[in-house]
DNA sequence: GAGTAATATCAGCCATTGCTGATATGTTGT
DNA sequence: ACAACATATCAGCAATGGCTGATATTACTC
């Protein structure tokens, strides 16, 4: 049995995990490396819908991944730290290694692929 | 917009996050941190249910985070790779300085907290 | 080859979660 | 104060995902 801090933090540790799990985030995520922008410019970044951005962003923030300061009537978004880059680099050299696994995955769906541009050959 | 191989990782390095994004596969993970084990030792460490187990172990070796092999009529378990270790160690130190805010989050329920010990005064 | 032990799979239920469209909040400028 | 813009919130729907209990598979032992 598990026991001690490590199990008292594990369903926190899954929810910051989470943060990460959903393309709609990570495209979010990944636009703020480049560096801070406003939702309107993250809504453009990524292509999602302004509530849906914002109900992201929301759930990025209170999770610890983001940081937000105002600026005039726009406001800005940032990464809260450079672990978070870290882990993107990190899970982004996993999947290099993985990816043909992932695809074969089952478990969870993936909605919109278009089985297209996979080769370069035809 | 987001172009490129980035969009095109997005929906598998959600995946791959989402093997992190679930209290029962991180006690797998945290477990397996120990060394390599084979699933009943695993059902034991984690107080989960043997199909539970199994169904989760499926979806990290799916994804990549787990390998197994098989020994005897046992199979053994380990981490796939040392950046999972990695992840999970920086996911922790993020934790570490987030882990308030990440309370508060009222986007991911927490079904079964105890309110308790969380404060020495009072 | 029958029995047993270890693990995997399956069907079905319930809870969580992401998305959209409409609306609310808040800030700036006149 | 009013109009306009940027962002946040809400209700409701559709889909995903996790858990349990029962059953199937695989591999040892005698």
């Amino acid at each position: 049995m598990l026991k001690g801090p490590i199990l008292q933090t594990l369903p926190l540790k899954a929810k910051l995990f989470r943060g990460f799990g959903d393309p709609s985030r990570l495209a979010i995520l990944e636009a703020l490396r480049a560096g801070p922008m406003t939702v309107g410019e993250l809504v453009r970044a990524t292509a999602l819908t302004q509530p849906n951005t914002s109900n992201h962003l929301a759930c990025l923030r209170e999770c610890g991944l983001v940081r937000t300061r105002r600026r005039g009537r726009f406001i800005e978004y940032r990464l809260s730290d450079a672990r978070v880059d870290q882990i993107l680099d990190l899970a982004g050299a996993l999947l290099a290694e993985t990816a043909e696994g992932l695809e074969a995955c089952p478990r969870y769906a993936d909605p919109e692929r278009e089985t297209a541009a996979r080769e370069g050959v035809s």
